[in-house]
DNA sequence: TCGTTGATATTCT
DNA sequence: GAATATCAACGAC
């Protein structure tokens, strides 16, 4: 099945998802506790999409979905992990842009102590990896980000534009090629190269 | 460097 | 019961 294109999109949900998960490459993540990272993997998921939680509706488990741009959903994965949303659109759209791979630039002696690893390229390369790595857990759930207290993301300051790439979806089996995996180009920080998008120039070229 | 597997909570069938 | 927007450990090569 191929992706839905713009033309099935009158509200633009779809559109607004997909340019958040782009714009959110650069954008920092940070921790109460002086936890941060620079987003560099992201994916958007809308209601169209088969893969998304949102796909069959508003449920308890999924209600921060539907809370309209700035907020925070997070939910436990394979009963082990949290992985961590930034919600788009507006209240009721059911849209968000999962985050995948931060680079670590703050606190990085508190997430190898929860990551229980030294390397920066395991600290936060994963969405799992780095909830844990910024202490993000079910508590998040639902709470806004752009404000001053709590979990805070914050735009870059931009000299120029960032090498976005596009490419396909990991982790699930459903619509799993539907480009819309965002990453910053040749990031080492990712959770995994990109794949059947516009690669990013060859290290050392 | 690969592929496989176990751990474990919540949701949906 | 089965599936899941994951990760780390382990063994085969």
């Amino acid at each position: 099945m191929a992706a839905p294109s713009t033309a099935n999109d009158p509200s633009g949900v779809l559109q607004q998802a997909l340019q958040a998960a782009r714009l959110l490459i650069g954008w920092t993540l940070a921790a109460p506790d002086g936890t941060a990272g620079i987003i560099v993997e992201t994916e958007a998921y809308t209601r169209d999409d088969p893969a998304s939680h949102s796909f069959n509706g508003e449920t308890h488990r999924n209600r921060s979905m539907f809370l309209g741009a700035g907020h925070a959903y997070v939910y436990r994965s394979y009963g082990i992990h949290f992985c961590m949303n930034v919600v788009t659109g507006s209240p009721g759209d059911g849209a968000a842009v999962l985050l995948r791979a931060l680079q670590p630039v703050a606190g990085l002696e508190a997430m190898a102590r929860r990551r229980g690893t030294d390397d920066p390229r395991r600290l936060c390369s994963g969405p799992g990896r780095l909830c844990q790595a910024l202490g993000i857990d079910a508590r998040h759930d639902g709470v806004p980000l752009l404000v001053r207290e709590g979990l805070r993301l914050t735009p870059p300051n931009r000299q120029v534009e960032p090498l976005v790439a596009v490419g396909t979806r990991i982790g699930i089996t459903k619509a799993a090629d539907w480009p819309r995996r965002f990453a910053l180009a040749g990031s080492p920080y990712l959770s995994r190269p990109l794949r059947n998008g516009n690669r990013p120039p060859a290290p050392g070229a």
